[in-house]
This record gives structure tokens, sequence and C-alpha cells, in this order.
DNA sequence: AAGTGGTCTAGACCACTTG
DNA sequence: AAGTGGTCTAGACCACTTG
């Protein structure tokens, strides 16, 4: 038995585990549903029982699955809000929970009248600062407003993408930007008029909003973020 | 070769894995420094490197100990409650604020009827369970509603102080009770009519819910708290 | 009774850090 | 070059949930 489907470099049990996780993102393998037993992808795999092991470990510390003595292993449903401080964008904590990010641009533009903006990402006065506006869902439900700012530089690369369903981190980091650390602000406010007719909740209802300011290896901040999301 | 020094019941590597977090308490293994070889562990417990790595991988993930491949395994520095980033305290967080927190105690008392509470603290059934709610002040101003739970063999400790301004963390690490990790989970809600009298504020208006479950360097649960505090 | 994941053994080769 | 932890194999028996 040669494992000609792997590569050399990597080790197998983590070429496996993105595999698997493919199969829970795609649906393949749904919430709350068991996935096939060890022995199943012992032989599918073609390695040995340690190897597959290996893998599912990994799987069950990221919480995507259950492992369930005497009955079988079970793909976790969504979990509610996560773990904080923990640098995860919006699309990453929704597939994590086995449901589709998707997101609605509701406009994009340069700006240079964003003063508290200006101070937070340290850019000179009359800088254009690239304003992003997007309402977040996770599968068809509306779940957070979205509000992100970018210093002109990163702004640019940022408009050559559809930013519908643009991930920024994915885009930048393809571009060797990298972010470093973030400091992340949590507070509870009621729903607008207008936020609450966005999320299609009621007006008054209790959002979390979370402001995050990302720093880039060079330290200098590259992102200033506001998401108010329901729950 | 016979494992007379072990247990029947429980599983070889939980019991070899306990009598390492005894050395790393008692201070056998200092910070810092590299604990024995896997085969030199093997050669002392008579077991098979498989169930001695099952008992390092478990102290990986609680932050214990952590390897280092090509020079061995060290015995990461203690992680008090002080140094933990995210774990700030309720007092901490004021101070930094330049505010002083003081507390009110409503009441702190046994009880066996907490079946969300019995569980999340993973303790056994009619195990009375310490329910402590407190008024948390910023200067003179009502900011959360903390209600925490805890085990009857802590809350014994914990009782025998004044609730009232108490630091938690402060008293357990006297006697030697640390925190080794929590989980925490936040999110929006809107006041009571109850909550809102108590912290002076309008029913309706966006509370934010912290709720953190605690555990304790055996990875026990040592504390189930909820905190709901405006903002 | 049959099937699942949990534990454990013995052995092998590899990638990495150190003297 | 010697020693460390990292990965992988093949096999065994156990504890638990289910039909």
């Amino acid at each position: 038995m040669s494992n000609e489907q792997f590569t050399k470099g990597e080790a197998l049990y983590l070429q496996i585990k993105d595999i698997l996780i493919d199969r829970i993102q795609n649906g393949s393998w749904k919430a709350n549903e068991l996935i096939p037993t060890e022995q199943e992808l012992i032989k599918e795999f073609g390695v040995s029982r340690t190897t597959i092991r290996q893998a599912i470990t990994v799987l069950v510390q990221n919480g995507l699955l259950e492992k369930k003595q005497g009955r079988g292993t079970v793909v976790k449903p969504q979990q509610l809000v996560g773990n904080l401080g923990q640098l995860k964008g919006f699309a990453e904590e929704v597939m994590e929970r086995g449901s589709v990010p998707r997101s609605k641009l509701i406009r994009a533009e340069f700006k240079t009248n964003l003063y508290h903006e200006r101070e937070m990402l340290q850019v000179p006065e009359d800088a254009p600062i690239l304003l992003i506006e997007r309402i977040r869902f996770s599968d068809d439900t509306p779940v957070a407003l979205e509000r992100s700012c970018w210093p002109e530089e990163i702004g640019q690369l940022l408009m050559k993408h559809d930013l519908n369903e643009a991930k920024y981190y994915e885009i930048l980091e393809n571009d060797q930007i990298y972010l470093n650390r973030a400091n992340e602000r949590i507070a509870a406010m009621n729903a607008t008029i207008d936020e609450a007719d966005l999320l299609a909740i009621r007006p008054g209802e209790a959002l979390l909003e979370m402001t995050r300011l990302s720093y880039g290896l060079n330290d200098h901040p590259m992102e200033y973020t506001r998401e108010k999301s329901i729950r």
C-alpha cells in the first residue's frame, strides 16, 4: 500500500485532518451525525489506526468533532459565542460552528472626514481611509453589522477584490501582510431602529458590540473594526 | 514487570499524569527546567512510550508542560491568576480604570437543586453547591450582578471569609488552590425589571452577560460564574 | 452479540537541537 | 554523533452503547 494521494513534506495525520475539515465544512458530514468509524477511515486512507486517531484528536480539540465511546464520533453542532482573545475572523468562527458565512456589502468608499478612525489608525490628516460596511450572515440569517476602516495602502489592496464575500485576512495574507496582535473591546448596547431593520430584530434588543484595533507585524495599526452582533 | 504501584480502575496514563502534576506542584520539577526524557519515564514507570506520551500530552494541553522537539520537555512557569491576560478579575479591571471596586453580598448559601450548575461543575447529585450572589460597584456605582457557584469543598473555604469584599482567587491561592484555565462565553441581553432595579438602570437596557467556567490544575471545574454588567 | 471508541504494548524511522 | 521528541505501523484487549 502506497499513499500516493499524500505529499511527503507534511505529516500524514495533518493532511488527513485537512481532508476531514473539508468534509465537515462542505457539508458531506452533517452536524450531529456520526462520521465513518475509525475502521472505515483506516481502509479509506490506507493508514494505521494511530494516524486516523491523531487526525481526529486535533478536530476534537478544536471542537469540530466529539467522540462518544461505544457509539462513534459525531460532528459537533454550532456552539454559541466562542472564545475571546483569539484573533479569528468572522468567517472562520461561523464555519467552525458548521454554518456557512456570507456577507452583503452595503458600501465601500474612501473618506477623509473620519476623525476618530484617523486617530485610531494613526494616519495623517487628509489621508483617505477606506470604510467598508457589510451585513454578515450565518447561513441566511443576518447576525452582525460590520464597519471596518483601513489605511489607504491596505484599502487599495482590498478594493481590488469583491468585498461582498471577501475574507479580509486571507486577501492580506496573500500579499504578505500579516496580523500581529489586536485589542478588542466588548460592550452591550440596544439596537437602534436602523440596526434592528438590517438585522431583522426589534429595536432595543441587546446587541454585542465588538471594537477591534489590529496591528500588523510592523506594529502599525492596520484595521479598526466595529461589529455589532446579535446574541 | 508488573505495575503494582497502579490501581486497576483508572487508566495508566491518567495515574501517571497525576504523579507528574504532583512533581510540578511540589517543586520536584522546577519551572523552565527539563523534565526527565520519555525514555527515563518509560523505565521509571515500566510502561510503554505511548502511555508516557499520553500522560504528557494532557499536561501540555493544560499548559503545565511544553515540548521542544529535539530538546526535551520543560515545565512551564506557573500561570497564576494574575498573569493570565484574559482572566482578569472584576476588581483588577476596575482598578485599572482608576476606580475603587466594591461589592455587596446579596446571599451565600449551599443549595442542592441547581441542576445546570451541578452539570457544569461535574459534581454528583445531591452534592451541595455554594451559590453566591453579589452586586459589584465601581466606586459607588453599581455596575454588575455576579452569581457564582462553587463545589462544596471550595465553598467551605470561601464561607470562612467575609464575602462582601472577598476576592475569590486570592482566598483560594492562599489555600494552594490555583486556577488553571477558564472558558468564557459572552452574550448581550436586555435587563429584566429586577436586574434593572439592582443596577439602577432602566428595564430593557442592554447588559453584557459573561459566563465563565474555570478549571483547577487537576482539570476539575472549580467555579461557574455568570456576571451581568452594564457598559 | 456485535460494533464502537479507549487504552496499551513493542517496535521502527524521522526531524530537530545540541555538544 | 548522540539524544530528543514527532510520526507511524500492527496488533491486542477493554469499556461502553446499541439492537
